[in-house]
DNA sequence: CCTCGACGTTCAGGTGGGTGTCAGCTGGGC
DNA sequence: GCCCAGCTGACACCCACCTGAACGTCGAGG
């Protein structure tokens, strides 16, 4: 696996390169973010660890800019653990992971093994529901062959549910799932976000446990 | 797995103990720091349940201590809503994760659940009850290979048969398990659901002890 | 710098299903 | 045969959930 370290910090930076080395990937270290937008535009990588606070900007920035040509490549933040507002521009700028400095690096080991077992591990990540088609790697969703566009937050609540297909899901869980550690929010945000899911994917695709949660329905019946 | 629970409310953290009990956790119950650290310092704990509004002192004082030792025991943090800032303090000083109160117990659960996951590798244990499967985790119960859908009341004291396959369990014990504290009420309640469960899990699946309670039966046949 | 559009969030009002209660019935134990 | 614990079907209430719309916010493009 090719993976690109954007971090400015020399000490972190030298310790996670060859944490990645050590695990057996390539590793290319930039500290800055036009070094950073170079690369990827000269390579394909199949992850990008991106620390939020460099010299010469913000990595949510550079995060959405990569999302907005297309690249789906995943994108794991290296964040701070006061800076929960930088952590959330991230996660709705694209980004699929974070993971909280001081963070371990059997850790970090453990979670590049995730995504290479997720992206690389099976280069066709498709998972079905009924007639619906899930690609988790390029974060596209089929129906009946109709490719339907789902907003960061719509996604985000979408793959907990395909990432855990039998699992009971409460609000709180769901919340903290959509919004990090911020858990602050007490309102109906999971509820609405399941009626546009539903609404966009069929009724049929989320299933309500009243008092408990939600779950992955069976679409297309029960076939 | 072996929790250390550091709590100086009784109810709460009797409620909490007993949860962990229930789940086949080993639970070690202190209301003061002093005590806590007595406690780490006698043994290994696999997880630590922390409040941070201790009689004797702060929880993320205790936690900092506890981490520049190099200990790296997991640590759940038990807040209150309203307390912003000592939640991140208690972040910052080397907490894992945290839940917010008042928290629902099942909530409790399956967080302890991941810690163990995360730190074990095992996917969700499996029950087995003749030709029902139950996945504590997950909510979910099947018969026969059909999933079974249960309500929340109905889920609640099924779940808590399962967890104590050969335990004879009063109605008043049942009603309190149901609904915490305030059992206030005085009705069938007990005998209402255990009927709801027979009709949608089968007859055989809870066993009558006339004038003594209820317990586990042995669903498909006496096998 | 301004405008437009897309997206996220909040709010209020409506609704249906879960829940608790009750009355009457059943059946086992003595 | 009596008695009482447990069983069952029915039903009204209430709250968790749904939903449409309005509002705030952020980024893209001119």
């Amino acid at each position: 696996m090719r993976i690109l370290l954007i971090e400015d910090d020399p000490v972190l930076g030298m310790a996670v390169r060859d944490q990645i080395v050590a695990d057996g990937h390539g590793a290319d270290w930039v500290t800055r973010l036009a070094d950073a937008e170079h690369a990827v535009h000269a390579a394909a990588f199949d992850l990008i660890l991106l620390d939020l606070m460099l010299p010469d900007g913000r990595g949510s920035d550079f995060l959405r800019k990569l999302r907005s040509t297309g690249d789906a490549t995943p994108v794991m933040v290296l964040t701070a653990r006061d800076q929960i507002s930088d952590r959330i521009a991230a996660l709705d700028a694209g980004a699929d992971d974070y993971l909280v400095k001081p963070f371990d690096l059997f850790e970090l080991s453990a979670r590049i093994r995730a995504v290479g077992r997720r992206y690389a591990g099976n280069p066709n990540p498709l998972v079905t529901l009924g007639d619906i088609e899930v690609d988790l790697s390029a974060r596209s969703v089929r129906r009946a062959g109709q490719t339907i566009a789902l907003t960061a937050r719509e996604w985000a609540l979408f793959e907990a549910f395909v990432q855990r297909p039998h699992q009971l899901m409460s609000k709180p869980q769901l919340e903290e799932r959509l919004y990090s550690f911020d858990a602050e929010v007490e309102s109906n945000t999971i509820e609405v976000y399941v009626a546009r899911l539903r609404k966009k994917l069929g009724a049929d695709v989320i299933e309500t446990v009243r008092g408990m949660g939600y779950r992955l329905g069976t679409p297309g019946g029960g076939a």
